[in-house]
DNA sequence: ATATGTGCAAATGCTTTGCAACGCC
DNA sequence: GGCGTTGCAAAGCATTTGCACATAT
């Protein structure tokens, strides 16, 4: 499995250029605007291969659409999102890990995963209350 | 707005008598089988609306499925919940707040918000690795 | 050659919405 | 009586899938 077809190598160098989290449509639309000829079909199972295989990063957005970008550190970390830009800032959280396990522990419970991001506003887009159409 | 109307109060009675996570699907059909003839409409709305007014928590699933249930704590808290049965726990984790408020802050990312779900195994279930067909 | 990957369009599954009828206040 | 509510069915979306065709190895 695993091919190296034309299709695979555009979705990854798409992903390349990019440094925020698109939605697969996102990542369809650029790439046809970049005059690949890929179907959407496609983009969709070759981001979900991609996850699988540990080269991208997935991030489920609140209203359940998944955001995919390439993986930067390896292992587990969590995300700063910009709700504005999509700008994302990687972290890692030991503290958080530890407490949440101790937590998850003091009731008893085992085999542990858990999600968590944070979206907020990043430097260029505090306070800006415009009221600009946004995203 | 938020009249008393036999179908809202029959959803209130239903959530009141569940004790986790429930889907707007899932609740329309125990009512349906509790005699109750609500639109599945109606329940979409109605659980939007106790989630506005902070009578109903909501717990976006993995697949982007949207979970309700009825809240125990008020203001902001997280979930502990079993993969097998979907037993929850909430907890409070004001240390986990602060440090992530801190990381982000040290981004410059201001208006935070964050979403925080803990998977895993309850006592009941845990180390169950007999194969069976799950869920 | 042949197992994989691709494209398209149809199908899914959850959720939302338009609109006329309905019922709480 | 009027305005929020409801129901139903249609519409929306993101995503998945069936299937015939193309293609990497």
């Amino acid at each position: 499995m695993q091919r190296n077809t034309r299709q695979r190598t555009a979705i990854l160098e798409t992903l390349a250029r990019q440094d925020d989290f698109r939605s697969a449509q996102q990542i369809h639309e650029q790439m046809k605007s970049d005059g690949e000829t890929v179907g959407l079909a496609t983009v969709y199972r070759t981001l979900q291969a991609l996850t699988r295989t540990g080269r991208l990063d997935v991030l489920v957005a609140g209203d359940g659409e998944s955001l995919y970008r390439q993986c930067e550190a390896s292992g587990h970390h969590h995300h700063l999102v910009c709700r504005e830009c999509g700008r994302t800032v990687e972290f890692l959280a030991p503290k958080l890990e530890a407490a949440m396990s101790a937590i998850a522990g003091d009731h008893g419970f085992t085999d542990l995963d858990h999600t968590l991001e944070v979206f907020g506003l990043c430097t260029k887009h505090s306070r800006t209350d415009e009221t600009e159409p946004g995203r």
